[in-house]
DNA sequence: TGGTCCATATTGCCGCAACATTGCGAAACT
DNA sequence: AGTTTCGCAATGTTGCGGCAATATGGACCA
């Protein structure tokens, strides 16, 4: 198992990766956000364990683009915020752990461990589905080559159907997706939403159909 | 998503499922170990939440006969034992989470979609007999390759079943799944989905049972 | 063996809640 | 000011799921 170490303060990172590798771990350690970027092209790493405090920002910030470099990385927050604010935060950015600072070693070898009982990730479905593509880099999209004009909000809920596609999207998560965590819907707006894209994508042999009680599932017009 | 939550301090319960239930998760509530494992029987449920100490016992200790009856059950435990070393023994003794009391809500809320967003956890999860293979991480089946569509009650039932395959499932405990503890039919409306279901699961090689006056059993067609 | 009882099976009906669609007006951006 | 976006609600549509009427079949007893 090889994992990704993102940790800025050198003596705590040389005292992990010891500890790590006295338990069969190889380590990768890298200090800043930016190398954080870097290392995870190659998609070799089973897990990511960040420093929340890194010299070039806050972790969490990257946490979606981590995401989207490897589907299904599972990563582990470290941090001295260990409120229970902080830590709902971070797990609700995306990460699968939270740990406050300070924490003893063997605790994270434990949950590490407990991430890892489960096996590898999912491939990435990638970004083309029938004849839409759409690009996550930026949020564009094409209809059978065609750029197609999506209003913000459109880009949002199309971004996370498109990247689950083929499987349903809780309206709980489209919502979220698409509204802040905090902001809250009062009426059938998504609905609404969904019904318009559902026009702009009909070119592209796209559809989305509505799981009753669920939510929604995108796919091509079989 | 149901869960299981095993809690001897009634105010704690109350709260919790209230706040639960404010998040669109059904909570089934018992308050000893004995009352847990004959929940799980009946394999019901997506998470279990475990409060450690008992009246007749330390939660942990019954983990590797929860994990028996229901292979993959997410166990969460909360305690007011929150060092480390008492973190370790609970993650190393199989729990997927371990929360030390005090905790807000939220963060509970917070792990709990956490372990139901691992994708591995999903592909761990699938069920196959004879030609039908059930998710249980999206309760989504496929009948020799073709994918189904079931309703809401059709795929709790068919989960329940599925999981005890080869096994009786009492009658009481379709109910329990289907609806509520509390919830109580009034007709043979199960039956009627049983029926709907039969319908469904022929192209799978995969016939109910009916046990006369104990339940159903579901199995692969010899 | 034949009859009766009762649990289960099957099917259609239909209320109601969830979802779809569209127009309007307010707000936000240019 | 003009344009676009978006939230909202009114209205239309769909289909789940509860119920009950009727059918089937096993169990038990005489």
């Amino acid at each position: 198992m090889r994992i990704l170490l993102v940790e800025d303060e050198l003596d705590l990172a040389r005292a992990l990766i010891s500890a790590l590798e006295r338990h069969d771990i190889l380590v990768d350690h890298v200090s800043t956000l930016e190398m954080a970027l870097e290392a995870v092209e190659n998609a070799v790493h089973s897990i990511a364990v960040l420093d929340r405090k890194l010299p070039d920002g806050d972790s969490l910030t990257i946490i979606p683009q981590l995401r989207r470099a490897q589907a299904g990385l599972p990563i582990i927050v470290l941090s001295a915020l260990g409120s229970p604010e902080h830590r709902i935060e971070g797990l609700e950015t995306g990460a699968d752990d939270y740990l406050a600072k300070p924490f003893v070693v063997d605790e994270l070898v434990a949950r590490i461990r407990a991430l890892m009982r489960r096996p590898a990730m999912i491939a990435d479905m990638g970004i083309t589905v029938g004849k839409l593509t759409f690009n996550l880099g930026d949020g564009t999209a094409t209809a059978a080559g065609e750029p197609m004009t999506l209003t913000r909000r459109e880009v949002l809920a199309l971004e996370v159907l498109v990247r689950r596609a083929g499987r349903t999207v809780a309206r709980s998560a489209l919502e979220e997706a698409v509204y802040g965590f905090d902001d809250e819907i009062a009426s059938n707006t998504l609905d609404a939403h969904i019904s318009r894209l559902r026009r702009k994508l009909a070119p592209a042999n796209v559809e989305i159909h509505s799981i009753r009680g669920i939510g929604y599932l995108l796919r091509a017009t079989s």
